[in-house]
DNA sequence: CACTCAATTGTGAGCGCTAACAATGCTGCC
DNA sequence: GGCAGCATTGTTAGCGCTCACAATTGAGTG
């Protein structure tokens, strides 16, 4: 701890103090294996002794890793995402790396690559992709980074690899539970349909009503905003179409659970509703969301396991899904 | 952009291909003054045509700079700390930085102490910490991390810079607005008392009530969750002290809401409420919040203000006060 | 006992860049 | 014309580390 020189030691300083060259010391910091016992001990003591830290930026242009995973995100504040980041960076801290972030403030081709390139100025590792457009992909799929990529909410492709909440089975268990309860009629209001998710759960509430046998001609899209569910929650009061709707997002939901009690509909007795995500806040809805629970912590990483993959094998880059699961509160009942 | 070589270019590829030394490249890169108009449109051809990126890590090993903020976070999911960091993470971009996250799961000073070595280990220029507990500042006067360090939720100290909403103000706000309507038994329900946030704003609503002449006898302590404000709603409920209940943030009073549904204590014709953030949501709980609005965005910004300050003029650390706002909204009105 | 072979340790070069200093060319002025 | 003084450009060294290879040691073998 003692920094007599005012400078910070190095690798140098600590092999004068152990006794031995500067080459040894690296090893016994890299681990290698051909390090006699003692002497590593003597190196380590020697490392505690002087405080000694390695300097990243001269390992990195020598080796040309710099131990760092770039996250590319936008809706970094929004739960999903911000969630997904937190998994993300607790992987990657876990196996050793630093991790840089890059939020996108409007998603355009342009932008993604710009920041694409802003990460290899940093020589990152590995870039984790955390943009749940679907132009996303293509835009990845033109711009060849040479550092593996992870897209989260994909499947992604040959070049890019994919970890992913299963969205259709999460409509599908969405729709089964209303389903289940004897609902005919089940609509859903939808997110933006250029965003992966949008998409995907509208597909899974489509296939699960045309599985058991019903119409899915109930559509309606919103932007995943509290506002946009508002706005359609006091069209739908007036229409009374449906008897349960699948919500695509819980925020949506809670601005219709708004709107239908402004309207005097009443939730679950008149109309039955599902969200999608669970945030910490939907048990604390009027009345209580049932929706389907993501595991982002977890989606994060399982994405870092992938990115890990990628990094160290270098063979071809993988995929994961994680499953959602339904949670049933009181939004939900049987029509009337 | 062609790449015969396989090789990615530096610094002395540019020069040979636009005639001039590689130190004349160095200085055309780096903005300075004295190379003349003919040589420097010569050499940003060559890094044109070659699609040449200076190796940040070549850079950082002589300059002992990185060009990287770290930025030390807790409760990153929650919506304003998330937001704290979009804004940091803006200007610094803007500002030609990096930006490297690390999560606290847990906050200690241990934890903290680890972080900042974990930040050190990759020269960060500064350190932006956004852990809104009150033993932060403790733990952090500890360290001597050699950087700038700024302090969000903070007015900092000597050692540490500080961006901070003013707490006490919006405290002050609130309660004034209910005061103005008549209540004269204004309740708290405050957050964690380890959180500077959570102390702050008890104090604002309780100099607010004595500056009005009122007694400030009413005070609850929650955990910040939708749970522990649904928690402390059931109990309130069933007392009725309050003619109005100042809660300490929108989450919280998200909970008290759904209890006071429950219980039928209609809002705000029996007890009004206001919270305290202002998320998008807040517009459309039932009934919609009456709340304070925090820039967490701006606050992020100003961060970064006084960091690049400290950075660059490396003289004593600044510090800046963002000032809330009161959104009124139908969570409050006169008393009955 | 000389020799091979493996384990361990040391030496030298160089990653790509910037800082300090040296050299060059050009202007103006006595 | 010669020389000071400035603008511009080049040269050299070295940041702290890892890699490739060289040197040394010691054990095992015929």
């Amino acid at each position: 701890m003692t920094n007599s020189s005012g400078r910070l030691p190095r690798l140098e300083d600590v092999a004068e103090l152990a006794g031995v060259s500067h080459q040894t010391v690296s090893r016994v910091i890299n681990d290698h294996p051909n390090v006699s016992k003692g002497t590593r001990e003597r190196v380590e003591a020697a490392i505690a002794e002087l405080g000694y830290r390695r300097n990243t930026a001269a390992r990195s242009l020598v080796t040309r890793r710099s131990q760092t995973i770039g996250v590319l995100a936008s809706e970094l504040a929004q739960y999903g995402p911000a969630n997904t980041l937190l998994g993300v960076e607790q992987a990657a801290r876990d196996a050793g790396y630093f991790v840089s972030i890059a939020a996108l403030r409007t998603v355009s081709r342009e932008a993604i690559l710009d920041t694409v390139r802003h990460f290899l100025d940093q020589a990152v590792d590995g870039i984790v992709v955390i943009v749940p457009h679907s132009e996303t992909l293509l835009a990845l799929a033109e711009v060849k980074p040479g550092v593996p990529v992870v897209a989260v909410g994909s499947l992604g492709n040959a070049a890019v690899g994919g970890a992913m909440v299963d969205q259709r089975r999460g409509a599908e268990l969405a729709v089964r539970h209303l389903v289940d309860q004897g609902h005919r009629r089940i609509g859903h209001v939808a997110g933006p349909q250029d965003w992966i998710d949008g998409v995907a759960r509208a597909e899974g509430w489509s296939a699960a009503l045309r599985a058991a046998g019903l119409d899915d001609d109930l559509l309606v899209v919103g932007d995943w905003s509290a506002g946009s569910g508002y706005d359609i929650g006091r069209k739908l009061a007036g229409e009374r179409a449906a008897t349960a709707l699948f919500v695509g997002n819980d925020q949506m939901a809670l601005g219709l659970l708004r709107a239908f009690n402004e309207a005097g509909v009443r939730v679950p007795q008149d109309v039955s509703v599902v969200g999608f995500d669970d945030q910490p806040e939907s048990g604390y809805f009027t009345p209580p969301l049932t929706t389907v629970r993501q595991d982002f912590e977890e989606l994060g990483r399982r994405c870092m396991d992938i990115m890990l993959g990628g990094i160290e094998g270098g063979q071809s880059i993988g995929t994961t899904v994680v499953e959602p699961e339904l949670v049933v509160r009181q939004s939900t009942s049987a029509p009337a």
